[in-house]
DNA sequence: AGTGCATGCAAATGACGT
DNA sequence: ACGTCATTTGCATGCACT
């Protein structure tokens, strides 16, 4: 019914923008073949690590250099992964100056500049170099973000624990994942659609961004997180063997067949809405019947039908609360401004009385 | 114009009550 | 079965960047 929106037709190129991602130079593939020792393994990783492996090559051979490394980094830490557990530390991507385009180069090499910068060191330590303090509104559900931006900055274990959820913990989780991600050279798209053909729960790249800015609440974060790590451990297996064996599909990346998964968001065309509209105006509470003739009238199900009346009234409610309490702190201001210079408290404690006897 | 990320609004969900 | 309420989550879109 609906138009192809703006967004649904920009994830049209997005799916080309990842095959893209996905080329391996053959040229250079013989090289990585002859990697077979321990001891090359490890210079190469040493030379990874010392050389600064993000820097745009200077020419095609180093371009190819900086292949081997990264390859032989990934294999190496594939091994180690597999005796410990994740996250390892992570590891620059390997950006192919031959084939990528000019766009895909910069927007990695610079929109993540400082992400990737952080993801060099080899013990994993997690520096607040490009953190963002997003303490925002008031809102009653604090997101991890804000809850550890009012943490004093020397904050021991128990301060960082909100109903036994470790925000520390889920901090550096979420900044190792952002780090893996984009040293596998994903967008957070790519992971929210590959997670969507996944056994088990999806989320949209809206619900990994938020995942990954901390913007989002401790108890909904230890919900994501083990989905995340699940999704990450199989994806990097199955993108090692991509990186030896050339390119594939992302599809690869998911081998899992659909479960029951949250209920697709129903989007209403502006000629159901207005209908709904009316129809609530008329009557906020519409009997089971008369739901069930909206519901056939518009072309939706029943039940899409009860809930949108419920979140109306839900939403109008909550409108009447706010602007009942903004009058109410408006009242505050004058009454108080007008009784500043009032010695007598006679008529503060009124005023208070009356202000708790309305917020009661 | 194309891309990836950030965010506002509201659809969907879960807990609990009647 | 359906209501309310708090919360979670995703679509649509804006923004920054190239």
């Amino acid at each position: 019914m609906t138009l192809p929106t703006a967004s649904e037709k920009s994830r049209i190129p997005e799916a080309s923008c990842t095959s893209s991602n996905e080329q391996i130079n053959p040229f250079y593939s013989p090289f990585f073949s002859n990697l077979t020792s321990q001891q090359q393994q490890q210079l190469f990783l040493t030379q990874l690590l010392l050389s600064g492996a993000t820097c745009p090559p200077l020419n095609p051979l180093t371009n190819a250099l900086q292949f081997l490394l990264h390859n032989s980094a990934l294999f190496l830490q594939q091994q180690q992964q597999q005796q410990t557990n994740f996250p390892p530390c992570p590891i620059p991507p390997f950006i192919d100056y031959n084939n990528k385009s000019k766009e895909s180069i910069s927007s990695i090499n610079l929109k993540h500049k400082n992400d990737l910068n952080t993801s060099v060191p080899l013990d994993c330590s997690l520096s607040d170099t490009n953190e963002k303090s997003t303490i925002d509104d008031d809102d009653n559900s604090p997101t991890i973000a804000t809850t550890l931006a009012t943490l004093p900055s020397n904050n021991s274990e128990e301060t960082t624990t909100v109903d036994g959820i470790n925000l520390e913990e889920i901090k550096k989780f979420a900044k190792a994942f952002k780090l893996r991600r984009l040293a596998l050279g994903l967008t957070q798209t790519q992971v929210g659609q590959a997670l969507s053909v996944t056994r088990g729960p999806a989320y949209s790249q809206s619900a990994i961004c938020r995942f990954e800015k901390l913007d989002i609440t401790p108890k909904s974060a230890s919900k994501i997180k083990p989905v995340l790590e699940k999704w990450m451990r199989e994806a990097e297996l199955k993108y090692g063997d991509r990186l030896k064996n050339g390119p594939t599909n992302l599809q690869d990346l998911v081998s899992d067949l659909n479960t029951k998964k949250r209920k697709r968001r129903t989007s209403f065309t502006p000629q159901a809405l207005e209908k709904l509209n009316d129809a609530f105006e008329l009557n906020t509470h519409p009997s089971g019947t008369d739901m069930s003739t909206i519901a056939q009238e518009l072309n939706y199900d029943r039940e899409v039908i009860r809930v949108w009346f419920c979140n109306k009234r839900q939403a109008l409610k909550n409108s009447a609360k706010k602007s009942k309490s903004n009058q109410i702190n408006d009242d505050n201001e004058s009454t108080s401004s007008s009784l500043m210079d009032d010695k007598l408290s006679d008529t503060t404690n009124y005023a208070k009385l009356q202000h708790d006897e309305i917020l009661s």
